[in-house]
DNA sequence: GCGATTTGGTTGCATTAGAGACTAATTATG
DNA sequence: CATAATTAGTCTCTAATGCAACCAAATCGC
């Protein structure tokens, strides 16, 4: 291995990068060979179990993926019994969606799989890296926000 | 009621990938924009302005791209002559690739452009921050590393 | 209330990425 | 050397991702 091979190593974007598909292969491979979930899918069962019923709508504000993610991955785990649609009253174009019991039950083994990774991701952090490195992630998005041309909000979540 | 089963929202790796997510694409966007180059283009481009002359399996290891997206890169910008092959005496298989005289020219407006993009998304931050989020980065990178099943390295860089 | 506009959701299509098979050249083994 | 095992690169097929067009329901303006 040569010392130093190019600055491409030293440029931030490169290593978020680099760094972010990393983790997220990782993770990755654990959810779909644990629970045959792929990461949109596991997102949508962690914030309907966290926070109960929920649109569509606001499953993509929750999980900043794009519409058609959310609504792929609501498929997906509709087919699979783990969540269920209920009408929405006060607006027909939509639904209410909710876990499953059996929903309910895998939710109950997904979370605390996904603290476990977690920490053992970041074991090696201390408690106040960890908190730095969520500040400065949280900056990095707003500035991207704030400079992105004119209110284009594209959901790029993978 | 059991004690705030961990959201989404403070997820390391989701936040990790949201925020990755957005720089990648906001870089993208500027790439394209400018230069008709995707980011595994710019990235073979960078390396090879940089370091010279290398072969493909160099250019894998050193933007942790896939050798077929690595292929892929070399291919497009072979057709739009910003590189070229000469062959490798040393090795019949492969080829050396480096950048033509409008690659380099290329090259001498890309680099600062992304030295622009870096300190305009980074711009709130401190030198000291910015070395700070390298480490953690690296860090959480080659954890991830060291934890995956022997030897598997996939190349998931995007 | 009635047409125009907006919004939630869905579908289809094009682009992209990735795993695996395959070729050709090199290195290891006897 | 001859053969086996490895490696660099290429090709192909399939899965994933994203955009744009689209439909239906709701809201806005008169």
């Amino acid at each position: 291995m040569p010392a130093q091979i190019s600055r491409l190593a030293d440029f931030l974007p490169y290593l978020l990068s680099v760094t972010s598909n990393a983790v997220s292969g990782r993770i990755a491979d654990e959810y779909n060979a644990r629970f045959g979930l792929r990461i949109p899918e596991w997102r949508v069962m962690a914030v309907l179990g966290d926070a109960g019923s929920q649109t569509q709508r606001a499953l993509v504000g929750a999980t900043l993926m794009d519409k058609v993610a959310v609504n792929r991955a609501c498929k997906v785990l509709e087919d699979r019994d783990l969540i269920k649609r209920s009408p929405n009253i006060r607006d027909g174009r939509s639904h209410h969606l909710e876990l499953t019991v059996s929903g309910k039950a895998m939710h109950g083994q997904i979370m605390p799989l996904a603290l476990e990774m977690e920490a053992l991701l970041f074991a090696e952090f201390t408690a106040e890296e960890c908190a730095t490195f969520k500040s400065l992630l949280g900056r990095v998005r707003r500035r991207v926000q704030d400079l992105s041309p004119e209110g284009q909000m594209k959901d790029r979540a993978t």
